[in-house]
DNA sequence: TACAAATATGCAATATAGTTTCATTTATAA
DNA sequence: TTATAAATGAAACTATATTGCATATTTGTA
């Protein structure tokens, strides 16, 4: 008998100590993309490397994936359940020039691409910048 | 009567001093995307920070475009002759994580993407990641 | 329970890329 | 020639990411 939390990190192999189960619980609350910064912002207790560390285990056991949006701040969102942080789980994300947040654009899976001769690909990180619904004037 | 160098920078309203038109030269013989750390490696002569404006300025005037290719380090390639750095010109780049090298896609442009309701683009970052041809064992 | 080993956390220091300030030099134009 | 504008060089500074090490906590085992 297990909080559905403490549930989901077991599954990844990830022991959910009092911190990991909060750092889960903020990700999965947030429907954006969290940045290190926001997180230290969130958990004024926690130390930044504890924080940073819980990421880096989190990102390491498939549970969140890792976003260079540009802003010079590294994302992470929850993957989905069903990942398994393949070439085939990956999709574009958005980041609102206005709000600043950053999006995992799940609905569509990237489009095959056409490598030059040779290439073979792995991964790809897939930034698309605008204005989201929210911030859209008008 | 000016070289190609001079002329090329002249047509997007850059002056031609020296140093750009050395840095020209070096983003045009490179077949690659190169880094500001790259160009202070090749000339050792010049300050970093002038460097960096050259880079900055030759983005502003849309000779180059930048690619953040998860590195740490940001990627400067030369633009296609026609390109104005809006949506039309985007295009996919490879970063190859063998030889860290990071190539432009120019052969096919972004397919169209569906956004969710409300949401507009008018930029894309978009890096591949895998083994380039060179690199490729076998 | 008690102890040993493994793991997680907190604090501090470090690394690195990027950026800015300001003085000096160079180019441009009246 | 002189005044003005622009480019460059040197140095400092910022921000993010990362690591080392001591302490605390958890876990497994007798």
């Amino acid at each position: 008998m297990q909080n559905p939390l403490e549930e989901k990190l077991n599954n990844n192999n990830i022991k959910p100590t009092a911190m990991r189960i909060l750092v889960l619980q903020y990700l999965m609350e947030k429907n954006a993309a969290v940045s290190l910064k926001s997180l230290e912002a969130s958990f004024h207790k926690a130390d930044t490397s504890t924080l940073y560390r819980t990421l880096k285990t989190f990102e390491e056991k498939k549970l969140i994936h890792s976003i260079d949006d540009g802003t010079g701040q590294m994302k992470y969102a929850l993957c989905l359940e069903t990942c398994n942080c393949v070439l085939a789980d990956q999709h574009y994300h958005f980041h609102c020039t206005v709000c600043e947040e950053t999006f995992c654009l799940t609905s569509q899976n990237i489009p095959s691409i056409e490598l030059p001769k040779g290439f073979s690909m792995t991964q790809a990180n897939l930034v698309l910048k605008g204005v989201c619904a929210h911030c859209e004037v008008g």
